[in-house]
DNA sequence: ATGATTATTTACCATTTGGTAAAAGATTGA
DNA sequence: TCAATCTTTTACCAAATGGTAAATAATCAT
């Protein structure tokens, strides 16, 4: 919880009162390796706060899986589409790891949005952020080039890579396993 | 002045004291086709609502030009990336007809945002729907074969699709303007 | 209207990536 | 340890897209 606080001030300082009953709203939950955090066609009522672990947010389309992103430890997310707008999601989110996560729900964060102006800066600051990565990505996958794509993540995740998949990378990448298993070989 | 009230208005309700001390704020200036609402390297300092017109928000890469979105008529825009760090943005607002636009400063919304707590939620809204645009984008682009996205874009921009030129379109999906003629004469 | 410029189409071949299949390697549980 | 399972690599050919170039069509400025 110390992390999660920590983590919280950091981009948006919170005032104590609000920060107090933000602690006293979040719970804790621990998933297995493959236990999904958000089901396909629920709606996302949560924000996550990873503690321990790794996840994938996904989703298929015709039977293929793509990802759109990988959460590890200290990151604060949720689906933000489903979350935004109450409605079900598209995307899933599985833990790739035995996972920790402390959970903030919906309906209090808005009450404490309502409540705290500090809270809703805290907010429109982390939603802020979602969209400044969500930009850099559509950036790379439009340059695309598979290489320099593949390159691009393990330069930037280097902590996260060894414990991703090649087949999960793949399916970030928007490419297929085979085609990135030659990737790597070529270098 | 009024539809961007009204635009505003629609997602969030504004108070009036802040509604209006936002109409103080905003200002109107028209770009000719062709001119730069936004220069490379520079910061961007506003946020854009057009009123009239057409323009395309992109990037250079390798001497290539790849185009993240366009924005038409009633829309409130910015290069997030570059407004909300204030930092220089990598990308650049061109304007694809002669616009209208109305703008607010950055370091006014600041002030704004601080002192009224409804135009932080006002805000945080905003932010929210350029998230969920975004996420929506990934997937698509993710998912690509070219003909599937092109028409997804012909489906969903029928009412600018005739003011954008195939050159445009192509930089936007991100391959070449032959394959995008090739994929057009296709069908 | 006319020449100049810009946008679009067509053609050809090279490159990248996909699909299918199978082999090799790594991991897991009894 | 050994079989079963899962992951990664390799191979082969097909399909999609890119690069270059040139022809055609459309638009613009004088």
């Amino acid at each position: 919880m110390a992390d999660f606080l920590q983590y919280s001030n950091q981009f948006s300082p919170l005032e104590n009162e609000a920060a107090e009953e933000l602690i006293q709203n979040a719970t804790t939950k621990t998933f297995k390796k493959g236990e999904l955090l958000l089901q396909p066609g629920k709606v996302c009522r949560h924000l996550f706060f990873i503690n321990e672990g790794l996840t994938k947010m996904y989703f298929i389309s015709d039977d293929k899986e793509f990802i759109m992103r990988f959460f590890s430890e200290n990151v604060l997310f949720t689906a933000f589409a489903s979350y935004l707008t109450q409605t079900p999601s598209n995307y899933i989110i599985m833990a790739l790891e035995s996972t920790t996560v402390t959970l903030i729900r919906h309906n209090d964060m808005e009450d404490l949005c309502k409540k705290y102006h500090c809270m809703e800066t805290f907010f429109r600051k982390l939603v802020s952020i979602a969209t400044v990565k969500m930009t850099k990505r559509i950036s790379e996958i439009l340059e695309k080039n598979a290489t320099t794509n593949y390159n691009l993540f393990v330069n930037e995740n280097s902590q996260i890579l060894q414990r991703i998949s090649l087949g999960d990378l793949a399916k970030y990448l928007g490419i297929t396993q085979q085609s990135l298993s030659r990737i790597r070989t070529q270098k």
